[in-house]
DNA sequence: AAACTCTAATCTGGTCCAACAAATAAACAA
DNA sequence: TTGTTTATTTGTTGGACCAGATTAGAGTTT
């Protein structure tokens, strides 16, 4: 049966299709052109012409490098390098079908395991001045305007934890699980609007760092999680109200900045 | 920064590509249907008959859908719904995270967040059998032959822990990092070779375990990762692992060194 | 007649090709 | 400056062929 087990490179045939080659020499020629967001790839045929492929297997490939959100294809300017991995990721997520219940509470967990045990390490990481910076953070979450602003907020503050911890690896991965966390606390906050008790709660947390009271951290925040996880309802399928589903892909989205 | 433009539900999308429209389209197909692991959607052909689009735009549009782990494309079968959102979401964690800027000390923290505060998890979620199955793999230890094959016996050990705590994103998130991890386990071990020291520190977090001590459990986790991590260098800038490209689609998922 | 073997037809995804449509940056004209 | 044209690029289509696996069937043997 198909376990995951096993794993990765089994059989590491050098022979894969040729689809797949040309995704890896893509990445490739972006790695070793060191392009960055907002560079441009060749066009299809010369990327084509360059890898020996027909402008079909050329546009599979980047069609899977888009699908990733690291490109943006625009008409007569050629795939634009991007940074639209958030976007790509909510669609990842939200492809899966059986997202509602098991999916979900697997990251709330993994957040739970993560941001109860990184108490210590902001303890002895954290000066005084980064608090404050903290409780900066926490105070904006009121001025949010809807719901989603308010998740956004929320979200800071806990990324704002993150960084504290003083590890980068933590931090990417928290930044990877972004969008599904925003949203997570999206479906929360319309249906229970609580945004004083948030920021208390929060400011209880900030207390027992400058405290450096590491029961009192692991305490408040495990209770801080599971009081937000209780109004996620067990089913998200009216969450699709919220905006879960956009385009399949990022569809070249105009970030319209005043729109 | 990020850019704070949310431009996630503002239009909705009502004129996307066609390849954008199909994979909506398929996705829908497959809800619909209720299809489940192991069926198989129709053929390209039918697909592009049923949708009325040509065959390219259909092989884009399943492209993405494969890029998501949800299919799998079989010659003379068709498209076999597919279960392979662990790859995928690899795919995605590689695209997403460039791990060559993080320190191999970063993920070593990592590692130690991760493992010392999931003793709680697997002391409710693991039954006396399968912590029986843990002894069995840390007794595969001391038979490698190897230095290599010493790391990955550790690490299996290790990764069976993860799974005992019962939480996807976890597993996966270590899966993802198993080439550095293995390689710092190679690096620590041809240094100083004391398998026999392993298997006993693994063991004795096993009886932790077994007498459901959490306390123990996390002295003795904490201890053996420091352990380790006294004899690797600080910089194993030389030493690089298995490079964090991506595998470009799920199909045969190869770490080769480029070059 | 029944069972086995080998072969050819058939069906699938994988790849390629040529053309046209749509979009738009850039050059150009008013 | 403003509107228009042009040229280039992606988006989409319809077709073609190939390699490989499955299937049907003819032929052979029991």
């Amino acid at each position: 049966m198909e376990q995951a087990g096993h794993d990765l490179a089994e059989d590491a045939g050098v022979s894969s299709s040729a689809v797949d080659q040309t995704v890896r020499q893509i990445l490739d020629l972006i790695r070793n052109r060191a392009m960055s967001v907002g560079d441009v790839l060749p066009t299809e045929r010369e990327l084509g012409e360059l890898f020996g492929a027909s402008r079909n297997t050329i546009r599979e490939a980047l069609r899977t490098i888009r699908t990733y959100g690291l490109i943006d294809p625009k008409p007569r300017v050629g795939a634009v390098l991007a940074d639209r991995q958030n976007v790509a990721i909510q669609n990842f997520f939200a492809a899966q079908m059986d997202i509602s219940k098991t999916s979900f509470n697997d990251i709330q967990g993994f957040r739970r395991i993560i941001e109860v045990s990184i108490g210590d390490h902001i303890i002895l990481n954290a000066s005084v001045a980064e608090l404050g910076a903290l409780d900066e953070v926490n105070g904006l979450i009121e001025t949010a305007k809807d719901v989603q602003e308010a998740a956004q907020r929320d979200f800071d503050f806990h990324m704002a934890l993150m960084k504290l911890a003083g590890n980068r690896m933590l931090v990417q991965t928290y930044q990877f699980l972004s969008p599904v966390i925003q949203h997570i606390m999206t479906v929360g906050k319309s249906i229970r609007p609580v945004l004083g008790e948030t920021r208390r709660a929060h400011g209880e947390i900030i207390a027992a760092l400058r405290a450096r009271d590491r029961i009192a951290y692991s305490y408040l925040m495990s209770r801080h999680l599971d009081f937000g996880l209780r109004f996620v309802p067990d089913d998200l399928e009216n969450a699709r109200a919220a905006p879960m589903v956009p385009s399949p892909d990022m569809s070249s989205s105009k970030d319209l900045p005043h729109a």
